[in-house]
Formats: C-alpha cells, sequence, structure tokens
DNA sequence: TATTTTAAGGTTATCGGTAACATTATATTA
DNA sequence: TAATATAATGTTACCGATAACCTTAAAATA
C-alpha cells in the first residue's frame, strides 16, 4: 500500500512535506505543493487512518450504538443522529448490541480500540454500568440514549416511559378494560421499570387492582421462541380483556403469539405498546400506541454529544433531555365499555 | 493512557512479555503471566487495536454498507451480516448511505482509512462504479448486495428481481387488474431495471399493454415530498386500479398520497410491492409483497466475503448468488375479476 | 563432564504517520 | 555590509504494538 513515504520519494521531497500538504498545514511553495498533489493522485494514495490515528490520538470519527437495528425507534433515532453528526462534519459508525451485555463489552473495545471521539448509546441496561466507567475511564466522551444506568452520571436523552405507560393504561380503562395485562422488557433497564410504574399508577388512578401474576417480563428484543409468554398467557384467569406491551417488538410478538391462538385483535382482545412502528404504521394504521420522538432522541443526543466533545477542560453539569410521548389511538383496542357495569 | 510498556515496568518484565501474554503466544512461565495479568487489571489495561493494527496490517474489522437504516430489508440483512460476521471473529461497523453517492463516497473514504479487512455493501447505484473501483484497487475485498453495477466483476448477492416483479404483476392480472402502474426506484439501479422488465413480462403474459406513462420513476429512499407522485397519478386516465412498487419504501409512501387523496386500499385501489415490511407485517398482515429473503442477503453476502478474505492469493472465480423472491399474498389487493369482462 | 536443547525472556526494528526541533537559503533590516 | 528574520524544507523521535532475532540459564543428552 502507498505511504507517504513513496509520495515523498517519487515527488523528491520528505515525508514530512508530504504530511503537511495532505493537511494543509505549515509552509509549503506552490510548486511542491502541485508536485506532491499530483504524485498523490498518480499513485491513488489514501492516508492510514490507523498510523494518523496513533500519533494523533482521535479520529473525527463517532461511535451509535443502540441495541435493535431491526426496531424502528432507533432506525429512525439513527437517522437523527446521522443528520445531526453530517451537520457538524464528522463521520458516523454505527454498531448493534442486539440487547446484549456481551455484544455491547465487544462494541464498547472497538470504541476504544479504533479511537472514536464520541459516542452515543443506548446502554443494554443497569449491568453495563462498568461498560460506561470504562468509556469515562478512559476519556471517551459519551451520551446515553433512551436508559438511565443508576451509579453514572452523565448527558443523557429519555422518553417520558412513566407518563406514557400511565396514558396508555388510562385510555384502556376509558375504553371499559379492568383486565390489563403488561408484557414489559427487563426490568435491569430503566424505561422498563419506569414503564412497570407508569402500568401501576394508571391502574391506581382508575382503581383497578394491581396484581403481580399479570406482568410479564421478558426481553426487549425479539423473542423467537415464544412459548414462556404462551404459557404465562394460559395461566391467567380471567383472561385480560386488553395488553399493554413495553415496546413496539413485544407488541409485534404478543400479536403473533395471539394469531398462533387463533385470537384475533381487537374483536377479542385489546393491544396497545410503547413506541410507533415507523413509517410502516402509515401502511396500515393499527396499532395504538404511545410514539416517542425517535427521531429526537439522535438528533438532540448527537448535538449534546458534539457540545461535550467541544468543551476544553472544564465540564459543564450533565443534561437530561426528557421527551414526551404521544398518545396515538388507532384500531387495536376494542371499546368494550357497554358491555358491562 | 495504559500502554504495555507501564504493564510491563509496573511488573518488572519487558514489553514483549507482555504482549506475549496478551497474544498467548511464545513461551511465558506460569509465574510470570500471572504477574503480568494481574498487572494489567490493576490498570485497566485495554490493548491499543490501533497500534497493533498498524503492525499487523490487519483490524479484524469489517464493514457494512447499506442504502437505508429505517428500511426493514437492509436492517434484517444486517442482522444476517452480524450473526454471520460473529461467527467468524469479526467485528462489524455499519454505515448508512441513504441512496446518496456523496454519502457513499464519504464512507468509502473512511472504509480506506479505517483499514477495515472487507466491505459488504450495498451499491447507491450504477455511478457507485468509481467507489468500487476505488477499493479494488486498494485491494480491499468487497461483495455487492442487491444491486449489481455494469463493468465491475465481483462476488454478488441479488434477488431475483426479474421473476418477483412479473409473479407480482401475474397475481394482480389474476385479481382482474388490468390498469397496472409502477412506481419504481432509479433506472440507475440494477434491480430497479430488473422490476421493470419484470413488470413488463408479467403485462405481457397476461396480454397487457406497455403504457410509458403508468410508469413512475423516483428514489427507493424516503420521498418526504410526494408532490410530483401525486401530479404523476392525477396525470393518469383511466386511473390504474393497482399499483406496484418497486420496494417497500415506496408502498408506504404510495398509501400514504393514497390516504391523502381519500382513496382506500384494497377498496378503491389495490397496492402490492417489493419487499416486506419485517417484522411488522406480522403486527398486521395487509401488505401482498415479494418478500425477499433479507437475513440471507446478509448471512450468506458476509459469507462470501470472509472467504475472500481468507483466500492467500489465487483468486478463484466471482461468486453470484441469486436469491429467489417469495410471494406473500395478503390483504392490499381487491379481487375485481366479476366486476367487468 | 562437555555439549546440545530448550524454556523463558529481552532487544531492536518497524508499521505510517506527525510534532518539535533543526537547517538552509533568501529577503529584510539595522 | 553584517545581523536578523522568514520561507521552505529536512531530521529525529515517538505514538503502541509485534515480528524477528538474540541472550541466558537450566535441563537433557552424548
Amino acid at each position: 500500500m502507498v505511504t507517504i513515504y513513496d509520495i515523498a520519494a517519487k515527488a523528491g521531497v520528505s515525508a514530512m512535506t508530504v504530511s503537511r500538504v495532505i493537511n494543509n498545514t505549515g509552509k509549503i511553495s506552490e510548486k511542491t505543493r502541485a508536485k506532491v498533489k499530483r504524485v498523490m493522485e498518480e499513485m491513488n494514495y489514501v492516508p492510514n487512518q490507523t498510523a494518523r490515528s496513533l500519533v494523533l490520538q482521535q479520529t473525527k470519527l463517532l461511535f451509535l450504538l443502540i441495541t435493535d437495528i431491526t426496531n424502528p425507534f432507533y432506525t429512525t433515532l439513527a437517522r437523527g443522529a446521522e443528520d445531526a453528526a453530517k451537520k457538524h462534519g464528522y463521520r458516523l459508525l454505527f454498531g448493534n448490541s442486539d440487547e446484549s451485555l456481551e455484544k455491547e463489552a465487544d462494541y464498547v473495545t472497538t470504541i476504544l480500540t479504533t479511537r472514536v471521539d464520541g459516542v452515543l448509546l443506548a446502554p443494554a441496561g443497569d449491568p453495563s454500568l462498568p461498560h460506561l466507567e470504562s468509556l469515562r475511564k478512559h476519556n471517551v466522551p459519551f451520551v446515553l440514549l433512551d436508559r438511565e444506568v443508576p451509579g453514572m452520571d452523565c448527558d443523557i436523552v429519555l422518553g417520558d416511559s412513566k407518563e406514557g405507560a400511565k396514558r396508555l393504561v388510562e385510555h384502556l380503562a376509558e375504553k371499559g378494560h379492568r383486565q390489563i395485562a403488561l408484557v414489559n422488557g427487563s426490568s435491569s433497564i430503566s424505561s422498563a421499570r419506569l414503564r412497570l410504574q407508569g402500568y401501576k399508577e394508571g391502574l391506581k388512578l382508575n382503581e383497578l387492582p394491581f396484581r403481580e401474576e399479570f406482568v410479564f417480563e421478558t426481553s426487549f428484543g425479539q423473542l423467537g421462541d415464544l412459548s414462556d409468554m404462551t404459557a404465562w398467557l394460559e395461566r391467567l384467569d380471567p383472561m385480560p380483556t386488553a395488553i399493554l406491551t413495553g415496546n413496539n417488538v413485544l407488541a409485534v410478538e404478543a400479536m403473533r403469539l395471539l394469531r398462533a391462538k387463533g385470537l384475533r385483535v381487537p374483536e377479542d382482545i385489546s393491544i396497545v405498546c410503547f413506541d410507533d412502528l415507523g413509517p410502516y404504521s402509515d401502511v396500515d394504521p393499527f396499532l395504538t400506541v404511545a410514539a416517542q420522538q425517535a427521531y429526537q432522541f439522535g438528533y438532540m443526543g448527537m448535538g449534546m454529544l458534539i457540545d461535550r466533545i467541544g468543551e476544553r477542560d472544564g465540564s459543564s453539569p450533565w443534561k437530561k433531555v426528557v421527551l414526551p410521548a404521544e398518545l396515538l389511538v388507532r384500531r387495536s383496542v376494542k371499546d368494550i365499555s357497554s358491555e358491562e357495569g
């Protein structure tokens, strides 16, 4: 592969002169500059960022780590992050942790070794703490997305999970539902905990009892095997008339399960969830959801990250942004208020 | 930042010994190994992959460049690529070119300077040729996805676009549709050209005339502004009874447009498209599609890439895989065969 | 016992750049 | 004219790791 030394030799100058031409630093005569540039073109020279990073200890690369690349919430978020990064002249790399701590750890290693200038990430959960501490220890600026990690003070963009879940429950209650189940993500994830809390508050507000067995906890990611959830649902007595799921992926999984059991939505059972389905809700607006401003998560988070990177030394106080969720009423809830008492 | 020299000094050995412990090479006494490991733990040592890459001339990083990160076809593909990469001990970085040549060029630069070991990419279109030539020139192995680029011989994974489009048209014809419009991606993209061809063949097979004005060409990506497409649709006389779109995104855009015009699907107009909507089709199976094996695109493509990287020198012939598309009949097509002749 | 192996570890050069500090001419100023 | 500034370029050291070669002491063999 062509190096500055090859260029230097062919152009009859020193490597340092080539470096100066590349970086537009120092004083170079127009003649020399032209010659060096010509030789670089001729030889198809591409700077070796690896070598450069090693000596400069920085890149102009930013990293976005999300937990589910097939989830429209995160891909829309990614678009926002990308747009903001581009606006500030940064390049963006993506990683997908798949809600897995191990994969997250791998990416943290990649992040540290790739020497990116900053990281925007949705942590897998509370146990991500050591990963964040590692970033902090190595002076890699980062901004958290969607999930708080107890024990870590940092910049963060959150959705209003509690309020959103509460509103969904209230909506169901208004439609006459009194047996409302919750399918939620892992309680090691702050947003899942808040959604559970919002669910409880929503019940209380409508004088509905909270029942432990009506809550099913699983992963926010793709499930594959639905047998646990099926078993849970079959255990319930009475059957819920409505299910609230902690995110869009779980709504999809729940629908799949219900279909497999021959239950129709919303005729036999209603369903609502957190997070919209992205542009695909437009195809057939079916699912009633608490939609989050996914694009804004990415756009604002990236802005905060770049601000933080720009800071010379004095660290301004940590910023925390909470974005509200919007209730979008569609067709997945049946009004049963007239059916009984 | 802690380096092997810091570790070496504290452990009272040479840097080389530390390196040997890290990489499990050479002969090291158990005692020394234990001591070095302990010091590494104590000092929170993280190997500097940048330095390592520089000397080893390889990064163990692969790159996946897709054209639309919000498109479930590509995100599902990404999952497949990720799984295959992981299986072979590679790390994967993602980029999103957004169907834009400029962004693609940026990523090619990033790819070259980051010295990744190989690239899996869906090119933005025929004009991507120089980008591919650049990769080829710098000996970066790559595998193309979904789209051929005339003038470039290389490994590639394709869908059977022509056959898929033909089948969709035939399906519409079977349901009595005789006025079938096509909303397609740019003709500078090979898959769009093949889908147009399949559309024509489907028409011919059913003795339907091909009419230039029934084809609307736009971008495969998110449109935002629908005015051009609206104007096109309003010009048509007679109105089509069905629309075939070249991909899922365009189907969503078309649905959005139709809804804005107060047209119901499928009551007033039918719609079918290439590519499924990912897991979200399960929520409410609505759109009839020619589904591609998105996961396989990524998984097989990545396998081919890693094989190619593994090749010492002798280059085996270029491989071309064509994956069939499957017709999934759902509810977005109305049967109008009884309505007239 | 003398010689050869081997285990365990150290030294040096290098990957491709760039910062910091020379080194030249030539131009400017005293 | 001598002294000083400046433009243009070169030299050297280093970023953090590893390959290739070298050294030493203990173990195995002749």
